[in-house]
DNA sequence: AAAAAAG
Protein backbone atom coordinates (compact mmCIF):
# COMPACT_ATOMS: atom_id res chain seq x y z
CA UNK A 1 0.00 0.00 0.00
CA UNK A 2 1.91 2.97 -0.92
CA UNK A 3 -0.51 6.29 0.89
CA UNK A 4 -3.79 6.65 2.32
CA UNK A 5 -5.49 9.75 0.52
CA UNK A 6 -5.93 11.96 2.78
CA UNK A 7 -7.15 15.36 0.83
CA UNK A 8 -8.99 18.70 2.18
CA UNK A 9 -12.16 17.41 0.78
CA UNK A 10 -14.08 20.50 1.60
CA UNK A 11 -12.21 22.51 -1.04
CA UNK A 12 -12.88 20.26 -3.77
CA UNK A 13 -14.93 20.29 -6.34
CA UNK A 14 -15.53 17.61 -9.22
CA UNK A 15 -13.45 20.08 -11.56
CA UNK A 16 -10.51 19.56 -9.19
CA UNK A 17 -9.81 15.97 -9.72
CA UNK A 18 -8.64 15.91 -13.73
CA UNK A 19 -11.77 14.08 -14.74
CA UNK A 20 -12.75 14.80 -18.51
CA UNK A 21 -15.09 17.63 -20.05
CA UNK A 22 -17.63 15.28 -21.00
CA UNK A 23 -17.88 13.22 -17.74
CA UNK A 24 -17.34 16.67 -15.99
CA UNK A 25 -20.32 18.00 -17.98
CA UNK A 26 -22.66 14.61 -17.42
CA UNK A 27 -21.80 15.01 -13.11
CA UNK A 28 -22.96 18.76 -13.72
CA UNK A 29 -26.29 17.51 -15.51
CA UNK A 30 -26.51 15.30 -12.84
CA UNK A 31 -26.93 17.52 -10.20
CA UNK A 32 -23.30 17.11 -8.67
CA UNK A 33 -20.53 19.53 -7.50
CA UNK A 34 -18.81 17.77 -4.99
CA UNK A 35 -17.15 14.64 -4.52
CA UNK A 36 -18.04 12.37 -1.69
CA UNK A 37 -15.02 11.46 0.30
CA UNK A 38 -14.51 8.00 -1.47
CA UNK A 39 -14.64 10.20 -5.02
CA UNK A 40 -12.18 12.74 -4.11
CA UNK A 41 -9.75 9.88 -2.48
CA UNK A 42 -9.81 7.61 -5.64
CA UNK A 43 -10.51 9.10 -8.71
CA UNK A 44 -7.38 11.33 -8.96
CA UNK A 45 -5.11 7.65 -8.96
CA UNK A 46 -7.75 5.98 -10.93
CA UNK A 47 -7.08 8.46 -13.41
CA UNK A 48 -3.39 7.90 -13.63
CA UNK A 49 -3.83 4.28 -13.95
CA UNK A 50 -3.20 2.79 -10.17
CA UNK A 51 -4.60 0.40 -8.71
CA UNK A 52 -6.71 1.47 -5.67
CA UNK A 53 -8.38 -0.32 -2.52
CA UNK A 54 -11.33 1.24 -2.11
CA UNK A 55 -12.81 0.23 1.73
CA UNK A 56 -16.09 1.85 1.53
CA UNK A 57 -19.90 0.81 2.44
CA UNK A 58 -22.19 1.33 -0.33
CA UNK A 59 -24.06 4.54 -0.06
CA UNK A 60 -20.82 6.00 -0.10
CA UNK A 61 -20.67 7.16 -3.54
CA UNK A 62 -18.33 4.27 -4.66
CA UNK A 63 -19.78 3.54 -7.74
CA UNK A 64 -19.24 7.21 -9.70
CA UNK A 65 -15.36 6.55 -7.64
CA UNK A 66 -14.72 3.80 -10.57
CA UNK A 67 -17.36 4.94 -13.21
CA UNK A 68 -15.95 8.69 -13.75
CA UNK A 69 -12.40 8.00 -14.21
CA UNK A 70 -13.69 4.58 -16.36
CA UNK A 71 -15.00 6.86 -18.28
CA UNK A 72 -12.21 9.52 -18.87
CA UNK A 73 -9.87 6.66 -19.64
CA UNK A 74 -12.03 5.04 -22.04
CA UNK A 75 -12.11 7.79 -24.40
CA UNK A 76 -8.93 7.31 -25.77
CA UNK A 77 -9.37 3.76 -27.97
CA UNK A 78 -11.68 1.29 -29.63
CA UNK A 79 -13.57 -2.03 -28.51
CA UNK A 80 -12.56 -4.71 -30.96
CA UNK A 81 -15.23 -7.56 -31.40
CA UNK A 82 -15.59 -9.99 -28.44
CA UNK A 83 -12.82 -8.38 -26.57
CA UNK A 84 -14.07 -6.04 -23.83
CA UNK A 85 -11.86 -2.99 -22.82
CA UNK A 86 -12.80 -3.01 -19.09
CA UNK A 87 -14.68 -5.42 -16.74
CA UNK A 88 -16.38 -4.69 -13.52
CA UNK A 89 -18.10 -8.21 -11.37
CA UNK A 90 -21.01 -7.53 -9.13
CA UNK A 91 -22.14 -10.28 -6.87
CA UNK A 92 -25.78 -9.97 -7.81
CA UNK A 93 -27.75 -9.05 -11.14
CA UNK A 94 -30.06 -5.68 -9.38
CA UNK A 95 -26.14 -4.12 -8.19
CA UNK A 96 -24.89 -5.05 -12.23
CA UNK A 97 -27.81 -3.35 -13.83
CA UNK A 98 -27.24 0.06 -10.97
CA UNK A 99 -23.71 0.39 -12.25
CA UNK A 100 -24.88 0.23 -15.61
CA UNK A 101 -27.77 2.82 -15.15
CA UNK A 102 -24.86 4.77 -13.69
CA UNK A 103 -22.50 4.26 -17.21
CA UNK A 104 -25.35 5.16 -18.89
CA UNK A 105 -25.76 8.37 -16.93
CA UNK A 106 -22.52 9.35 -17.03
CA UNK A 107 -21.18 8.27 -20.09
CA UNK A 108 -24.12 10.13 -21.92
CA UNK A 109 -22.02 12.11 -23.69
CA UNK A 110 -19.25 9.47 -24.90
CA UNK A 111 -20.24 6.93 -27.67
CA UNK A 112 -20.27 3.52 -25.59
CA UNK A 113 -20.95 0.18 -26.04
CA UNK A 114 -21.78 -1.61 -22.76
CA UNK A 115 -22.97 -4.62 -22.32
CA UNK A 116 -24.73 -6.33 -18.97
CA UNK A 117 -24.04 -9.86 -18.20
CA UNK A 118 -26.08 -11.47 -16.15
CA UNK A 119 -28.18 -14.52 -15.30
CA UNK A 120 -32.19 -15.13 -15.59
CA UNK A 121 -32.37 -13.49 -19.43
CA UNK A 122 -31.45 -14.96 -22.73
CA UNK A 123 -27.59 -15.17 -24.30
CA UNK A 124 -29.16 -13.86 -27.64
CA UNK A 125 -28.62 -10.09 -26.88
CA UNK A 126 -25.08 -10.28 -24.54
CA UNK A 127 -24.21 -12.30 -27.76
CA UNK A 128 -24.74 -9.65 -30.06
CA UNK A 129 -23.06 -6.90 -27.73
CA UNK A 130 -19.99 -8.89 -26.93
CA UNK A 131 -19.72 -8.95 -31.05
CA UNK A 132 -19.92 -5.68 -31.81
CA UNK A 133 -17.55 -4.88 -28.81
CA UNK A 134 -17.87 -3.96 -25.27
CA UNK A 135 -16.33 -0.51 -24.25
CA UNK A 136 -18.23 -1.69 -20.48
CA UNK A 137 -18.63 -5.10 -19.44
CA UNK A 138 -20.95 -5.29 -16.27
CA UNK A 139 -21.22 -8.64 -15.28
CA UNK A 140 -21.84 -11.51 -12.25
CA UNK A 141 -19.44 -13.93 -12.24
CA UNK A 142 -21.61 -17.03 -13.13
CA UNK A 143 -22.80 -15.62 -16.33
CA UNK A 144 -19.72 -14.13 -17.66
CA UNK A 145 -17.86 -17.99 -17.39
CA UNK A 146 -20.50 -19.22 -19.28
CA UNK A 147 -20.08 -16.88 -21.78
CA UNK A 148 -16.45 -17.53 -21.92
CA UNK A 149 -16.73 -21.28 -21.52
CA UNK A 150 -18.94 -20.29 -25.38
CA UNK A 151 -15.86 -18.90 -26.82
CA UNK A 152 -17.90 -16.09 -26.87
CA UNK A 153 -15.50 -13.78 -24.77
CA UNK A 154 -11.92 -12.89 -24.75
CA UNK A 155 -10.81 -11.62 -21.68
CA UNK A 156 -7.38 -10.82 -22.63
CA UNK A 157 -7.74 -7.31 -24.05
CA UNK A 158 -9.02 -6.02 -20.30
CA UNK A 159 -7.62 -2.74 -19.24
CA UNK A 160 -9.42 -2.10 -16.16
CA UNK A 161 -10.96 -4.43 -14.18
CA UNK A 162 -13.44 -3.36 -10.92
CA UNK A 163 -14.27 -5.92 -8.35
CA UNK A 164 -16.97 -4.92 -6.45
CA UNK A 165 -18.56 -5.60 -3.01
CA UNK A 166 -15.61 -7.83 -2.79
CA UNK A 167 -16.73 -9.40 0.94
CA UNK A 168 -20.31 -9.76 -0.31
CA UNK A 169 -18.69 -12.00 -2.98
CA UNK A 170 -17.10 -13.83 -0.44
CA UNK A 171 -19.74 -14.82 1.47
CA UNK A 172 -21.43 -15.70 -1.48
CA UNK A 173 -18.73 -17.94 -2.09
CA UNK A 174 -17.76 -16.29 -5.55
CA UNK A 175 -14.31 -15.99 -4.30
CA UNK A 176 -12.92 -19.11 -6.71
CA UNK A 177 -14.73 -17.73 -9.75
CA UNK A 178 -13.69 -14.28 -9.05
CA UNK A 179 -10.05 -15.90 -8.58
CA UNK A 180 -10.59 -17.84 -11.91
CA UNK A 181 -11.39 -14.07 -13.51
CA UNK A 182 -8.45 -12.38 -12.32
CA UNK A 183 -6.43 -15.10 -13.90
CA UNK A 184 -7.96 -14.64 -17.50
CA UNK A 185 -7.03 -10.75 -17.12
CA UNK A 186 -3.11 -9.86 -18.29
CA UNK A 187 -1.64 -8.17 -15.40
CA UNK A 188 -1.07 -5.21 -17.24
CA UNK A 189 -4.29 -4.00 -16.68
CA UNK A 190 -5.69 -1.26 -13.77
CA UNK A 191 -7.31 -3.19 -10.81
CA UNK A 192 -9.85 -1.38 -8.87
CA UNK A 193 -11.18 -3.38 -5.86
CA UNK A 194 -14.07 -2.58 -3.37
CA UNK A 195 -15.31 -4.06 -0.43
CA UNK A 196 -16.95 -2.32 2.89
CA UNK A 197 -14.73 -5.05 5.40
CA UNK A 198 -11.34 -6.45 5.42
CA UNK A 199 -11.33 -10.17 6.38
CA UNK A 200 -8.44 -12.09 6.08
CA UNK A 201 -9.49 -13.64 2.63
CA UNK A 202 -10.05 -10.77 1.42
CA UNK A 203 -6.95 -9.08 2.10
CA UNK A 204 -4.80 -12.31 0.92
CA UNK A 205 -6.94 -11.65 -2.43
CA UNK A 206 -5.55 -8.22 -2.62
CA UNK A 207 -2.05 -9.15 -2.09
CA UNK A 208 -2.31 -11.56 -5.13
CA UNK A 209 -4.19 -9.06 -7.72
CA UNK A 210 -3.48 -5.57 -6.64
CA UNK A 211 -0.01 -3.95 -7.44
CA UNK A 212 1.05 -1.11 -5.53
CA UNK A 213 -2.33 0.24 -4.82
CA UNK A 214 -3.43 2.93 -3.12
CA UNK A 215 -5.95 3.01 -0.27
CA UNK A 216 -8.98 4.79 0.22
CA UNK A 217 -10.78 4.00 3.37
CA UNK A 218 -13.83 5.64 4.27
CA UNK A 219 -15.23 5.45 7.60
CA UNK A 220 -18.66 4.33 8.11
CA UNK A 221 -21.19 6.41 6.97
CA UNK A 222 -22.02 8.37 10.19
CA UNK A 223 -25.40 8.75 9.78
CA UNK A 224 -26.41 5.41 9.50
CA UNK A 225 -26.74 5.56 13.30
CA UNK A 226 -27.89 8.91 13.90
CA UNK A 227 -30.26 9.27 11.05
CA UNK A 228 -32.49 5.57 11.67
CA UNK A 229 -35.04 5.40 14.17
CA UNK A 230 -34.88 1.75 15.26
CA UNK A 231 -37.56 -0.10 17.22
CA UNK A 232 -38.09 -3.53 17.94
CA UNK A 233 -41.93 -4.46 17.70
CA UNK A 234 -43.38 -7.74 19.73
CA UNK A 235 -45.42 -10.10 18.11
CA UNK A 236 -47.04 -14.03 18.15
CA UNK A 237 -44.68 -16.08 16.58
CA UNK A 238 -47.61 -18.03 13.86
CA UNK A 239 -47.16 -16.25 10.32
CA UNK A 240 -50.38 -14.81 10.90
CA UNK A 241 -50.10 -12.82 14.00
CA UNK A 242 -46.84 -11.48 12.36
CA UNK A 243 -48.71 -10.18 9.36
CA UNK A 244 -51.49 -9.12 11.28
CA UNK A 245 -48.36 -7.04 13.51
CA UNK A 246 -46.92 -5.64 10.50
CA UNK A 247 -50.31 -4.64 9.15
CA UNK A 248 -51.23 -2.54 12.13
CA UNK A 249 -47.47 -1.29 12.10
CA UNK A 250 -48.08 0.17 8.77
CA UNK A 251 -51.11 1.71 9.38
CA UNK A 252 -50.24 3.54 12.39
CA UNK A 253 -47.14 4.59 10.31
CA UNK A 254 -49.22 5.67 7.40
CA UNK A 255 -48.67 9.63 8.04
CA UNK A 256 -44.60 9.19 7.74
CA UNK A 257 -44.29 6.55 5.41
CA UNK A 258 -43.84 7.84 1.77
CA UNK A 259 -42.54 3.58 1.14
CA UNK A 260 -41.52 0.39 2.74
CA UNK A 261 -38.62 -2.08 2.06
CA UNK A 262 -39.71 -5.00 4.06
CA UNK A 263 -37.70 -7.71 4.72
CA UNK A 264 -37.84 -11.21 4.98
CA UNK A 265 -35.42 -14.13 5.54
CA UNK A 266 -36.63 -16.55 3.36
CA UNK A 267 -38.26 -16.65 -0.17
CA UNK A 268 -41.35 -18.48 0.25
CA UNK A 269 -42.22 -15.76 3.37
CA UNK A 270 -41.25 -13.06 0.29
CA UNK A 271 -44.00 -14.66 -1.56
CA UNK A 272 -46.01 -15.52 1.05
CA UNK A 273 -46.04 -11.85 2.47
CA UNK A 274 -46.47 -10.91 -0.79
CA UNK A 275 -49.60 -12.11 -1.28
CA UNK A 276 -50.89 -11.24 1.89
CA UNK A 277 -50.39 -7.79 1.78
CA UNK A 278 -52.14 -7.72 -1.55
CA UNK A 279 -55.19 -9.27 -0.41
CA UNK A 280 -55.28 -6.44 2.28
CA UNK A 281 -54.89 -3.61 -0.73
CA UNK A 282 -51.34 -2.79 0.13
CA UNK A 283 -49.97 -1.59 -2.65
CA UNK A 284 -46.94 -3.64 -2.90
CA UNK A 285 -44.21 -5.47 -4.73
CA UNK A 286 -41.65 -8.12 -4.16
CA UNK A 287 -38.39 -9.02 -5.23
CA UNK A 288 -36.11 -12.18 -4.56
CA UNK A 289 -34.03 -14.75 -6.35
CA UNK A 290 -36.08 -17.22 -7.47
CA UNK A 291 -38.63 -14.97 -9.49
CA UNK A 292 -38.40 -14.16 -13.14
CA UNK A 293 -35.65 -11.48 -14.20
CA UNK A 294 -37.95 -9.42 -15.62
CA UNK A 295 -40.25 -9.68 -12.82
CA UNK A 296 -37.32 -8.56 -10.61
CA UNK A 297 -36.03 -5.79 -12.75
CA UNK A 298 -40.13 -4.27 -12.86
CA UNK A 299 -40.55 -4.57 -9.20
CA UNK A 300 -37.29 -2.69 -8.23
CA UNK A 301 -37.55 0.51 -11.35
CA UNK A 302 -41.53 0.94 -10.39
CA UNK A 303 -40.49 0.99 -6.93
CA UNK A 304 -37.73 3.19 -7.17
CA UNK A 305 -40.11 4.94 -9.25
CA UNK A 306 -42.96 5.37 -6.73
CA UNK A 307 -45.47 3.47 -8.79
CA UNK A 308 -45.30 0.77 -5.56
CA UNK A 309 -45.10 2.09 -2.37
CA UNK A 310 -44.14 -1.50 -0.18
CA UNK A 311 -41.59 -4.06 -1.52
CA UNK A 312 -41.45 -7.39 0.67
CA UNK A 313 -37.65 -8.45 -0.37
CA UNK A 314 -35.11 -11.58 0.60
CA UNK A 315 -31.69 -10.15 1.64
CA UNK A 316 -30.77 -9.81 -2.51
CA UNK A 317 -32.17 -6.05 -1.79
CA UNK A 318 -30.37 -5.81 1.81
CA UNK A 319 -27.22 -4.48 0.14
CA UNK A 320 -26.03 -2.14 -2.29
CA UNK A 321 -29.55 -0.96 -3.83
CA UNK A 322 -29.94 2.53 -4.13
CA UNK A 323 -32.75 3.86 -3.65
CA UNK A 324 -32.73 7.10 -2.29
CA UNK A 325 -36.22 8.08 -0.42
CA UNK A 326 -36.99 5.04 1.04
CA UNK A 327 -38.70 6.36 4.28
CA UNK A 328 -39.38 3.13 6.35
CA UNK A 329 -37.76 -0.33 6.46
CA UNK A 330 -39.76 -3.10 8.11
CA UNK A 331 -38.09 -6.38 9.48
CA UNK A 332 -40.83 -8.69 9.04
CA UNK A 333 -38.48 -11.43 10.22
CA UNK A 334 -35.58 -10.62 12.61
CA UNK A 335 -32.08 -11.00 10.53
CA UNK A 336 -30.39 -14.24 11.28
CA UNK A 337 -27.07 -12.84 11.01
CA UNK A 338 -26.35 -9.84 12.76
CA UNK A 339 -24.64 -8.10 10.17
CA UNK A 340 -27.66 -7.96 7.64
CA UNK A 341 -29.81 -5.93 10.04
CA UNK A 342 -27.28 -3.54 9.96
CA UNK A 343 -27.20 -3.56 5.93
CA UNK A 344 -31.03 -4.02 5.66
CA UNK A 345 -31.91 -1.14 7.87
CA UNK A 346 -29.11 0.79 5.48
CA UNK A 347 -31.68 1.10 2.98
CA UNK A 348 -33.47 4.11 4.50
CA UNK A 349 -31.67 7.04 6.16
CA UNK A 350 -30.16 8.04 3.23
CA UNK A 351 -28.39 11.21 1.74
CA UNK A 352 -28.90 13.29 5.13
CA UNK A 353 -32.16 11.76 5.38
CA UNK A 354 -34.24 10.50 7.96
CA UNK A 355 -35.61 6.95 8.16
CA UNK A 356 -37.31 4.62 10.42
CA UNK A 357 -36.83 0.31 10.87
CA UNK A 358 -39.08 -1.38 12.24
CA UNK A 359 -38.10 -5.16 13.47
CA UNK A 360 -40.95 -7.58 14.37
CA UNK A 361 -39.36 -9.81 16.96
CA UNK A 362 -41.08 -13.26 18.65
CA UNK A 363 -40.10 -14.76 21.94
CA UNK A 364 -37.57 -17.42 19.65
CA UNK A 365 -35.75 -14.27 18.06
CA UNK A 366 -34.55 -13.14 21.25
CA UNK A 367 -31.05 -14.52 21.00
CA UNK A 368 -30.78 -12.59 17.47
CA UNK A 369 -31.79 -9.69 18.81
CA UNK A 370 -29.05 -9.99 21.31
CA UNK A 371 -26.52 -10.98 19.24
CA UNK A 372 -27.55 -7.45 16.59
CA UNK A 373 -27.86 -5.22 20.25
CA UNK A 374 -24.27 -6.71 20.85
CA UNK A 375 -22.73 -5.96 17.13
CA UNK A 376 -24.37 -2.60 16.58
CA UNK A 377 -23.56 -1.66 20.38
CA UNK A 378 -26.79 -0.33 21.88
CA UNK A 379 -30.25 -1.57 22.67
CA UNK A 380 -33.27 -1.46 20.48
CA UNK A 381 -36.02 0.42 22.05
CA UNK A 382 -39.29 -1.50 22.05
CA UNK A 383 -42.64 0.50 20.05
CA UNK A 384 -44.90 -0.64 22.45
CA UNK A 385 -43.81 -3.11 25.25
CA UNK A 386 -41.56 -6.15 24.88
CA UNK A 387 -42.02 -9.66 24.76
CA UNK A 388 -42.94 -10.40 28.02
CA UNK A 389 -46.63 -8.77 27.56
CA UNK A 390 -47.36 -10.78 24.23
CA UNK A 391 -49.79 -13.28 23.84
CA UNK A 392 -48.82 -16.03 21.67
CA UNK A 393 -51.66 -17.98 19.50
CA UNK A 394 -52.49 -21.74 19.32
CA UNK A 395 -49.88 -23.81 18.05
CA UNK A 396 -49.59 -25.74 15.07
CA UNK A 397 -51.41 -28.95 16.83
CA UNK A 398 -54.12 -27.04 17.56
CA UNK A 399 -57.40 -27.57 16.58
CA UNK A 400 -57.30 -23.92 15.33
CA UNK A 401 -54.58 -25.28 12.75
CA UNK A 402 -56.56 -28.44 12.26
CA UNK A 403 -55.25 -32.15 12.29
CA UNK A 404 -53.02 -33.38 9.69
CA UNK A 405 -51.88 -29.73 7.81
CA UNK A 406 -48.40 -30.09 7.22
CA UNK A 407 -45.95 -26.39 8.86
CA UNK A 408 -44.60 -24.41 6.58
CA UNK A 409 -42.70 -26.58 3.57
CA UNK A 410 -39.89 -25.59 2.64
CA UNK A 411 -38.82 -25.22 -1.06
CA UNK A 412 -37.29 -28.77 -0.88
CA UNK A 413 -40.30 -30.48 0.39
CA UNK A 414 -42.32 -28.86 -2.06
CA UNK A 415 -40.41 -29.76 -4.93
CA UNK A 416 -40.37 -33.71 -3.70
CA UNK A 417 -43.97 -33.11 -3.46
CA UNK A 418 -46.43 -33.90 -6.40
CA UNK A 419 -48.72 -31.19 -7.80
CA UNK A 420 -51.69 -33.53 -6.49
CA UNK A 421 -50.16 -33.91 -3.03
CA UNK A 422 -49.94 -30.04 -2.93
CA UNK A 423 -53.13 -29.62 -4.27
CA UNK A 424 -54.60 -31.89 -1.71
CA UNK A 425 -52.78 -29.89 1.20
CA UNK A 426 -54.36 -26.48 0.04
CA UNK A 427 -57.55 -28.16 -0.36
CA UNK A 428 -57.32 -28.95 3.07
CA UNK A 429 -56.32 -25.74 4.39
CA UNK A 430 -58.93 -24.14 2.65
CA UNK A 431 -61.51 -26.52 4.35
CA UNK A 432 -60.69 -24.93 7.69
CA UNK A 433 -62.95 -22.05 8.69
CA UNK A 434 -61.61 -21.23 11.76
CA UNK A 435 -58.46 -20.61 10.87
CA UNK A 436 -57.93 -16.68 10.30
CA UNK A 437 -58.12 -15.37 6.84
CA UNK A 438 -54.18 -14.59 6.39
CA UNK A 439 -53.39 -17.97 7.68
CA UNK A 440 -54.43 -19.50 4.15
CA UNK A 441 -52.42 -17.69 1.64
CA UNK A 442 -49.89 -20.21 1.47
CA UNK A 443 -48.29 -20.69 -2.09
CA UNK A 444 -45.19 -21.79 -3.94
CA UNK A 445 -42.95 -19.66 -4.80
CA UNK A 446 -43.01 -20.43 -8.64
CA UNK A 447 -46.36 -19.23 -8.49
CA UNK A 448 -45.67 -16.28 -6.90
CA UNK A 449 -43.36 -15.12 -9.46
CA UNK A 450 -45.70 -16.28 -11.87
CA UNK A 451 -48.20 -13.44 -10.88
CA UNK A 452 -45.24 -11.22 -10.77
CA UNK A 453 -44.71 -11.48 -14.02
CA UNK A 454 -48.07 -11.69 -15.14
CA UNK A 455 -48.19 -7.88 -13.21
CA UNK A 456 -45.34 -6.82 -15.59
CA UNK A 457 -46.50 -7.92 -18.61
CA UNK A 458 -49.14 -5.94 -18.24
CA UNK A 459 -47.29 -3.10 -16.74
CA UNK A 460 -45.37 -3.20 -20.15
CA UNK A 461 -48.26 -3.46 -21.76
CA UNK A 462 -49.91 -0.23 -20.18
CA UNK A 463 -46.87 1.90 -20.53
CA UNK A 464 -47.10 0.64 -24.78
CA UNK A 465 -50.66 2.28 -24.42
CA UNK A 466 -49.65 4.90 -23.07
CA UNK A 467 -46.89 5.74 -25.56
CA UNK A 468 -49.26 5.03 -28.54
CA UNK A 469 -51.45 7.17 -27.02
CA UNK A 470 -54.22 5.28 -28.44
CA UNK A 471 -58.00 5.49 -28.21
CA UNK A 472 -58.73 2.11 -28.39
CA UNK A 473 -57.65 0.19 -25.15
CA UNK A 474 -59.15 -3.11 -26.09
CA UNK A 475 -57.90 -3.30 -29.34
CA UNK A 476 -54.17 -2.78 -27.96
CA UNK A 477 -54.95 -4.86 -25.59
CA UNK A 478 -55.48 -8.02 -27.91
CA UNK A 479 -52.71 -7.30 -29.51
CA UNK A 480 -50.45 -6.69 -26.69
CA UNK A 481 -50.88 -9.98 -25.48
CA UNK A 482 -48.68 -12.86 -26.52
CA UNK A 483 -49.00 -16.11 -27.44
CA UNK A 484 -48.42 -17.64 -24.69
CA UNK A 485 -51.17 -16.12 -22.42
CA UNK A 486 -53.23 -17.63 -25.22
CA UNK A 487 -51.70 -20.51 -23.74
CA UNK A 488 -52.51 -20.40 -20.24
CA UNK A 489 -54.93 -22.19 -18.57
CA UNK A 490 -58.51 -20.38 -18.32
CA UNK A 491 -58.20 -19.24 -15.22
CA UNK A 492 -55.10 -17.39 -15.65
CA UNK A 493 -56.48 -15.89 -18.85
CA UNK A 494 -59.61 -15.26 -17.01
CA UNK A 495 -57.70 -13.41 -14.46
CA UNK A 496 -55.85 -11.49 -17.09
CA UNK A 497 -59.24 -10.04 -18.92
CA UNK A 498 -59.97 -9.21 -15.29
CA UNK A 499 -57.66 -7.27 -14.42
CA UNK A 500 -57.48 -4.78 -17.48
CA UNK A 501 -61.05 -3.57 -16.44
CA UNK A 502 -60.12 0.00 -15.26
CA UNK A 503 -56.66 -0.26 -16.72
CA UNK A 504 -55.91 3.54 -16.03
CA UNK A 505 -53.08 6.15 -15.96
CA UNK A 506 -53.83 6.79 -12.42
CA UNK A 507 -53.91 3.76 -10.46
CA UNK A 508 -52.52 0.86 -11.00
CA UNK A 509 -55.41 -0.75 -11.00
CA UNK A 510 -54.21 -4.21 -12.01
CA UNK A 511 -52.45 -4.90 -8.23
CA UNK A 512 -56.00 -5.02 -7.01
CA UNK A 513 -57.59 -7.52 -9.20
CA UNK A 514 -54.38 -9.79 -8.22
CA UNK A 515 -55.60 -9.40 -4.83
CA UNK A 516 -58.37 -10.74 -5.51
CA UNK A 517 -57.43 -13.97 -7.25
C1' DA B 1 -33.48 -21.54 10.18
C1' DA B 2 -31.23 -18.16 4.48
C1' DA B 3 -29.85 -15.76 0.34
C1' DA B 4 -27.25 -15.06 -3.59
C1' DA B 5 -25.33 -16.91 -8.59
C1' DA B 6 -25.07 -20.76 -14.13
C1' DG B 7 -28.40 -23.80 -16.13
Amino acid sequence: MSSDATTAQEALTFTDLGLSPKVLSAVTDAGYTKPTPIQAGAIPHALLGKDVLGIAQTGTGKTASFVLPMLTRLEKGRARARMPRTLILEPTRELAAQVEENFIKYGKNHKLNIALLIGGVSFDEQDKKLERGADVLIATPGRLLDHRERGKLLLNGVEILVIDEADRMLDMGFIPDIERICEMIPFTRQTLFFSATMPPEITKLTEKFLHAPVRVEVSKAASTATSITQRLVKSGSKPWDKRETLRNLIKAEDSDLKNAIIFCNRKVEVSELFRSLLKHDFDAGALHGDMDQRARMQMLANFRDGKLRYLVASDVAARGLDIPDVSHVFNYDVPIHAEDYVHRIGRTGRAGRSGKSFTIATRSDTKYVDAIEKLIGTKIEWHDGDLSTVTESEGEDSPRRGRGTPRRAGRKDEDRKGRGERKKERHARHGEDEMPETAREEQPVAEVADIAERRVRKDAIRSENDRKGSANRNEQRGNGRSQRDHNRPARHRQEEDDATVGFGDDVPAFMRIVAKV
